[in-house]
DNA sequence: TAACTTTATCGTAATATTGCAATATTAATA
DNA sequence: TATTAATATTGCAATATTACGATAAAGTTA
């Protein structure tokens, strides 16, 4: 046990916060997603030659970000081809957003 | 080298946003923010009662939030009050504007 | 000053993550 | 059907993270 995150003892919604957030930070998947912004459409493998990293590494960091499901991937012929799963991003925004909001609102800070 | 993550290679900003991201990525420091944001003031070591941690372990994690400059402690008699640092969001705040502005502008999902 | 309270640090065991070579898989094509 | 191309999986070495007991440090109070 030791070693060990306690899941069991966190809400439903801190442990799959903690995933999604977690899956992204890693600066590969950071520059997967950036990437993905940036040419608007799906990557097919490109991106093994975008990255300081071997392709079975590459294919790690692609799952890792598929299982929290931030991105998702469709066959496109014998290439995959890879995108922004917006599920994902959703279940963040709030998060973000409830920070945001708490610091906008208090702008007297007490530290 | 090996297990090592490649810091080398990445721009600045994408480790600085990895770095911030990663501390967010795990539940309790999640549940230490959600509880920042719930008591709308400090915290003065009654965290340890609100996590199911041993006190050092509380300690270590708001020790990786405080260097990622995600909350400030400040020293309030025998005990540390600490609090939310807006430094620390307001970095991470433009990349998921810009996945959400891109999520919400390309509705036709190509995968 | 001694006892107490609160938080930090050290040391360590257990587990997780990172990265890659080798290999497998899957689909297209000659 | 063999070959090629693209991606995934396996196995493993190195490093990082998580958690906690023991202890230290720093302030408060009797």
């Amino acid at each position: 046990m030791m070693g060990t995150t306690k899941t069991d003892f966190y809400t439903d919604r801190q442990n799959e916060l903690a995933i999604l957030i977690k899956a992204l930070g890693h600066p590969a998947r950071i520059a997967i997603i950036q990437h993905l912004l940036k040419v608007d459409s799906c990557i097919c493998g490109d991106l093994v030659n975008e990255l300081p990293l071997a392709q079975p590494t590459v294919s790690q960091h692609l799952k890792e970000l598929k299982n929290a499901g931030l991105i998702k991937g469709s066959v496109e012929g014998n290439a995959i081809c890879y995108c922004l799963d917006e599920n994902g991003f959703e279940k963040v925004k709030s998060f973000f957003q409830n920070i945001n909001d708490f610091i906008e609102k208090k702008k007297t800070s007490c530290c």
